[in-house]
DNA sequence: GATGTGAACGTTATGATATAACATGTCAAG
DNA sequence: CTTGACATGTTATATCATAACGTTCACATC
């Protein structure tokens, strides 16, 4: 279960929470990064949050615990994360979540519950395929690509 | 053409201006909907610019010409050209453009060129599609989408 | 073990983007 | 000619983000 929409059901949290944080270590193994306390608590705390958040939401967080309290802090740690493929930016609401799948694939769509403001992860491969054939058409290469819908998640259309 | 990226051509761009302004008027008039001088003036300063441009730079221009000159006269014009599918959102950048094909097909994906910023609106029914499906697989329902894609143009690709 | 180097971190300050709240103006319907 | 709805203008502030600079620390080298 790693490419399902985690965050609309309910699943052992915890469980995934570490595994995403094993495979993030994993990862800076792998590749020689740093992941140093800061960086790593960060994505501790995007982790045990499971929803997005905004860098001074972390910030306060990161502050209350010793560490730095300005926003180049948080800001280098996120910018570090998403670089790396550790987090995600979700322009929409101007936050940030932790990816639940680091390493793999990558360039996921964002399902936005309007209701909950729950954030999924989704694979987005046939999406960003289409992309790609649609910006071909008219000459333009793809680089990096943003893909957010927002709507209604199972649950809360169902309570409506 | 009318769904073509436009941006990256050249053109017969005050015809296209005038065109998405007749556009936009038919619309209004259709709708009953109020293109007041400042939401006018705001839809102009984006099709002329023909780029996506910063809310605090077209209050620069407002300003300029008699206009309010605090943020929220500017805000509230591009909520209302947005909410009417004049004007597009370009999330990546913080900015604004207008919409060449108002009244049309809509939820387009944006192709922003890293080098020159140019921005072009492209048709994006099949992307749409493959993410209402990838949406629908997870039982999330689609409202709004956003789609964008950072890369290089034809005119920067070519130069390189 | 001293020392140079570079990356990460902390801090100050500021910049850029956006909205809440309220006052004023405009205009058509009653 | 009042009322009500909506647009605009203004003040103030909230929110998001980065430039610039100094300090610390791990580590490689001498």
């Amino acid at each position: 279960m790693h490419t399902e929409a985690l965050a609309f059901h309910s699943h052992d949290h915890a469980g995934c929470s570490a595994e995403a944080l094993a495979g993030a270590e994993a990862l800076a193994a792998a590749k020689g990064l740093r992941l140093t306390p800061v960086r790593r608590r960060v994505l501790e705390i995007l982790l045990e949050a499971h929803r997005a958040m905004g860098a001074y939401d972390v910030l306060q967080r990161l502050a209350a615990e010793g560490f730095g309290n300005q926003p180049p802090v948080v800001y280098r740690a996120l910018e570090f994360l998403v670089d790396q493929g550790l987090a995600h930016r979700i322009q929409r609401l101007n936050a940030f979540t932790a990816c639940m799948d680091p390493g793999h694939d990558h360039a996921p769509a964002f399902l936005i519950c309007r209701d909950c403001s729950a954030v999924a992860e989704a694979p987005a491969a046939s999406v960003r395929e289409a992309l790609e054939m649609a910006a071909a058409a008219v000459g333009f290469t793809v680089e990096r690509s943003t893909v957010e819908a927002l709507g209604l998640c199972p649950a809360c259309a169902g309570a409506a």
